[in-house]
RNA sequence: GGCGACGUAGCUCAGUGGUAGAGCAGGGGACUCAUAAGCCCUUGGUCGAUGGUUCGAAUCCAUUCGUCGCCA
């Protein structure tokens, strides 16, 4: 029977290029997921955008001279290209900039103010009177209360570490013109959280038996030391306005509205595909389930904030009051990828980008090592010495060369054409089999998230193809009994055209390839387009997937003997000693 | 300082009470269809340390050392 599956994946913020940490944290996981529920045959919903809003985006636009808008504006369009190369095959990657998310936003912060969630609490903050606005911490500099560093940042000293409220710096003075801001009083909104805690521990105990269990135990945590109320509202420019009378100079906090992107971006995609309710199908579906894939310093903004956000608004744009919003099923959050031992840093450099990385090599490549290196249970490294000896002794040492070993001789002995299996032996039921029993095992573990015990389920198969064609008679009968050597070819085949699939979600590009190669017409999957979605007042791009041609079925090879094969090439390229020491060496270096 | 995670073969990692595992690397062998790839055999570990619970501990508890993260 068929499920009904949304893919929400944690929305990158849109202030620099993304790295290998994006991509082993959440996008390449949840891509995975995405593409075998589909091949599956499961209706699934996969959504994301960039995070458009908030403080740092402020600052770099300020340090660059631009506006907010078209410094997001720059980095989305750079994460769409990067996501299409890299075939993460979003329905629908758009942003928290556009009309829609706007309106959504605003919708579900009146639901909340209306249902008592929100309350209103006088702050202090500092004030510059010469720019004539508030000023976020960041936007803060002066001298460390605790060791006297006079450089300090207004939420954190870089010299001792310690974490600040700016109001205790000493001789505070703007980061952007030196000026003095003085302490002004300001309303804001709150979140009422622990009006929620109770809720929340009931379905955190629904699901412990299936989430992970440091996000669940991280969660229980969270809760049981006391939830607090957290601003929702804050005094910048940049943002969504708060649809309050009197509150016009203030926005929503970013990390309240961001969350909803997940609601949002699926509007938006029922409203492209003039279906205005589809979205419904997730949202308002008892029986669909919602993943939300996100990287382990998301953790409570998911799992507590944003649970919160959707059992406070309980329904929205649905007039049957029976029905809430879905909550989601599970939030595979994983740990960070570093790079040897050292955690990610923008400022020094310490980060494989993927615009650059997709320049030197294969999206598979990479997509195969950082599965293998995915950090499911605790950090793990990126390491150029493992991401060539994975690519060439694994990747195309018993995978790519198994394809092509098979394939050219095929090719070369029987015309081009499939052969025919004539009369078949144990030992080719025997492997048949085994690889048939793969589709449960590798599909169970991808069902439970566990993307490398996948992966590793489908190499340990291709050792077993490799294996046969050990035993098997196949060349060295090829001129006195072409019979048996075409069972053995027709055999091996037929696994590597049910591995081809097994391994599809991990590798789409290379098996899409392999797929033609076997002589299939029509493609395993559909396509992926960026497009431009026009609104009343602005234009945005997006990226989607339109799944209309695809193929692909999670179920056993199917070929007939005697179909046409095309010419094949080798699936994968090694990679030179070379390409260790000369990424080494770019490491930490100003980036070009 | 508080909280938490991690420390298992040369490397990357599985393994949460019942005789230490995988892949790769290293060594040996037979083969040649294939990107010198593949296959068979094989060498590697007192599971960070110490103490405890248990018939039995990599696995539970305590202490400790080391690495790292989050928070103050």
């Amino acid at each position: 029977m068929s499920e009904t599956i949304h893919v929400s994946v944690a929305w990158p913020y849109a202030n620099g290029d993304m790295h290998v940490g994006h991509l082993a944290g959440a996008y390449l996981p949840a891509d995975i997921f995405a593409r075998y529920h589909r091949l599956k045959g499961n209706r699934v919903l996969m959504v994301s955008g960039s995070d458009s809003h908030g403080t740092p985006i402020t600052i770099e636009a300020d340090a660059q001279g631009i506006s907010p808008r078209e410094l997001f504006e720059h980095y989305h369009h750079r994460f769409v290209k990067t996501q299409l190369e890299m075939g993460i095959s979003y329905d629908l990657y758009t942003h928290t900039d556009t009309e829609n998310h706007h309106r959504i936003a605003q919708d579900f912060f009146l639901k909340l103010y209306e249902g008592g969630y929100l309350y209103q609490e006088t702050q202090q903050q500092l004030y510059s009177e010469s720019e004539d606005r508030f000023l976020a911490d960041r936007f803060v500099e002066g001298t460390c209360p605790i060791c006297g560093y006079e450089e300090a940042r207004g939420d954190q000293c870089d010299q001792c570490g310690n974490l600040l409220d700016a109001l205790d710096l000493i001789n505070p003075r703007s980061k952007t013109d030196g000026s003095q801001p003085i302490i002004r009083e300001t309303d804001h909104y709150f979140f009422d959280l622990p009006k929620f805690a109770d809720r929340l521990l009931k379905y955190l105990d629904k699901h412990q038996n299936h989430w992970r269990p440091n996000v669940i135990n991280f969660t229980r945590n969270f809760i049981e030391s006391g939830l607090k109320g957290r601003a929702v509202t804050r005094d910048v420019q940049w943002g969504i306005d708060v649809p309050l009378e009197g509150w016009e100079d203030k926005r929503i906090y970013v990390w309240f509205e961001a969350v909803m992107g997940y609601i949002s971006a699926s509007v938006e995609w029922s409203h492209n595909r003039n279906q205005p309710d589809a979205w419904k199908d997730w949202w308002y579906n008892p029986e669909a389930k919602i993943y939300n894939f996100i990287g382990k310093d998301n953790i409570p903004f998911h799992t507590i904030f944003w649970i919160a956000e959707l059992m406070g608004v309980e329904r929205i744009y649905e007039e049957d009051d029976s029905k809430t919003l879905s909550l989601p099923y599970d939030m595979p959050a994983n740990e960070f990828m570093n790079i040897k031992g050292a955690q990610f840093s923008k400022s020094r450099n310490w980060a494989i980008w993927l615009p650059d990385l997709l320049e030197r090599y294969d999206p598979d490549a990479i997509r195969f090592y950082v599965t293998f290196a995915m950090p499911e249970n605790r950090d793990s490294d990126f390491s150029w010495s493992e991401f060539v000896r994975r690519n060439n002794d694994e990747l195309v040492a018993t995978w790519g060369n198994l394809a092509n070993r098979v394939l050219s001789f095929a090719y070369k002995h029987w015309e081009g054409k499939i052969p025919d299996p004539g009369e078949t032996r144990a030992i080719d039921h025997e492997l048949i089999e085994e690889i048939n029993k793969g589709f449960d095992i590798v599909g169970g573990y991808l069902e439970e998230v566990k993307l490398r015990a996948a992966l590793q389920e489908c190499f340990r198969l291709a050792r077993e193809v490799n294996a046969y064609l050990d035993h098997a008679p196949w060349f060295g009968v090829i001129k006195n009994d072409r019979e048996s050597a075409g069972t053995t070819v027709f055999t091996a085949l037929q696994a590597i055209d049910s591995l081809k699939i097994m391994l599809s979600p991990f590798l789409p590009f290379s098996s899409e390839l392999l797929h033609s190669y076997l002589g299939y017409e029509e493609p395993l999957f559909g396509t992926q387009d960026i497009v431009t979605i026009e609104e009343d007042s602005r234009d945005h791009e997006a990226l989607t997937y339109n799944p209309a041609k695809s193929t692909g079925r999670w179920a056993p090879s199917d070929l007939k003997p005697g179909a046409s094969l095309r010419k094949p090439k080798p699936l994968f390229k090694k990679f030179d000693d070379d390409v260790i020491e000369e990424e080494n060496n770019r490491l930490g270096l100003p980036r070009q």
